[in-house]
DNA sequence: TCTGGGGTCCTAGGACCC
DNA sequence: TCTGGGGTCCTAGGACCC
């Protein structure tokens, strides 16, 4: 018998977002489409729909008979969105996910564009991720449309080196969703992840310890998870673009231009090393709402409005820790100002909450103590320091339970003098 | 014709305590 | 009477990821 050797998988959903849309309108495959932007509903399709061929009654059951020529497209759009995804036939105009819609309604004009549907694409992440627990238990959620996996236990993870797992859970995860996903499989999560890119979409790859220098030191910097723009400038900057040539470095020359842990942690990446572990189960640190106004907004000229945002992003946290079972310590403020640096402020509390008005009162102590003589694109509440309800009452018991956004909103006049109250 | 929203983790200085 | 060292908490900013 041989000795098990850790193999862990990368599934990464193909274009999820877009696809989930195609799943509904079929209509639109082999087009480029983009999914962002503004706050349509299909319900909008549907509304025109009926309005301009009232012959029949167009319903959801409908969506895939929807005319082309009823969606919006990307030419003329106006506004602050940012692409989520674009399907592959629109990428090869050279959009692609964070552009501004702006940018690529010049660059594809044509390109169809969808809104964004959360709950769907909740729904459809929800199911793919059971799909690959009843496969491969020990599954670490990575967002939406990502996950890791343990293969190193699970009954013929080990075969081929895990390509034929790899192959059923594609299987198993298009049979039962219609979807498409990428599996990268390596002796562990940072290999594993560069795997999962190298064939998309529909790719499998498997990496071995040994393939180290033949697959991976070719590869940019930047392939690296965890290595941004700034860290790949920065290496740039010393003569180091690929993977290969910072393995090249020793430990001693990194640490005298990175710290002694980022230094230790590249070179480890480098040479391939990590031991991370396939995490299944984790709690959350902070939950936070943020918005960007339409237009950049002055503390001053536009407090009424402020106001109003203000007092609806501390209901919406206070509603999403209720909702959750949370309560939290730490209250903070985001500003972005127009030229895109941002601040913060935060305060914490003698004990933790959930409720709106106590989350409202804090931020506002922390908006206090912000510069607000510029204007400012984007406000953002946050809490942090998260318990969980029952431990916290369980540790400080006679609190008060929390009040919702509905008591809160129901003092939105006073909100308003309350920013007011910040400035002067 | 700039750049969403929701997160995590790290660093660094100062307060405060022993 | 001139000044150690460690630990923890709080705050602010920033890099990075999905």
């Amino acid at each position: 018998m041989s000795a098990r050797i850790r193999r862990i998988a990368h599934v990464d959903m193909d274009a999820f977002y877009a696809s989930v849309e195609l799943l509904r309108y079929p209509q639109l495959k082999g087009l480029p489409v983009v999914i962002g932007g503004g706050r349509r509903s299909e319900d909008d399709l549907l509304a025109r729909l009926n309005q301009t061929r009232p012959e029949r009654s167009w319903t959801t059951a409908d969506l895939g008979r929807i005319p082309l020529d009823f969606f919006p497209r990307l030419a003329g759009y106006t506004g602050r969105g940012v692409i989520t995804t674009a399907t592959y036939p629109a990428r090869q105009f050279g959009v692609g996910s964070a552009m501004g819609l702006m940018k690529a309604a010049r660059l594809c004009p044509q390109a169809i564009l969808l809104p964004v549907d959360f709950a769907e694409y909740r729904q459809y992440s929800r199911a793919f991720k059971d799909i690959v627990t009843e496969i491969a238990p020990v599954m670490e959620d990575r967002g939406v449309d990502e996950v890791y996996i343990d293969f190193t236990d699970v009954p013929g993870g080990q075969r081929e080196g895990g390509r034929v797992l790899a192959r059923l859970i594609q299987k198993s995860i298009f049979d039962q969703t219609g979807l498409t996903c990428s599996v990268g499989v390596a002796p562990n999560k940072l290999l594993a992840k560069m795997a999962s890119e190298f064939n998309k979409p529909k790719g499998i790859s498997i990496v071995h310890e040994l393939d180290l220098a033949e697959q991976i030191w070719p590869l940019a910097c930047r392939k690296i998870n965890g290595i941004g723009p700034k860290a790949d400038e920065k290496l740039k900057g010393l003569g180091i673009a690929t993977i290969g040539q910072l393995a090249a470095k020793d430990l001693a020359w990194l640490a005298r231009h990175f710290g002694p842990r980022t230094s230790a942690w590249l070179h480890d990446a480098a040479h391939g090393r990590d031991e991370r572990p396939v995490v299944t189960q984790s709690e959350p640190v902070s939950m936070s709402r943020e918005t960007t106004f339409e237009r950049d907004l002055h503390a001053l000229h536009d407090r009424a409005e402020l106001g109003v945002i203000f007092t609806r992003l501390c209901a919406q946290v206070a509603d999403d820790l209720q909702r959750k079972g949370y309560v939290g310590r730490t209250i903070g403020i985001k500003l972005r100002f127009s030229d895109f640096k941002s601040l913060t402020r935060d305060l914490t509390l003698p004990g933790p909450t959930a409720d709106a008005q106590a989350i409202r009162n804090a931020a506002g102590q922390c908006l206090k103590r912000a510069p607000l003589a510029r204007r400012f694109r984007l406000l953002g509440v946050r809490v942090g320091g998260l318990q969980r309800l029952e431990e916290a009452q369980s540790s400080m018991p006679n609190q008060p339970p929390s009040r919702g956004s509905t008591e809160l909103l129901a003092t939105t006049a006073e909100a308003e003098d309350s920013w007011t109250g910040q400035l002067f």
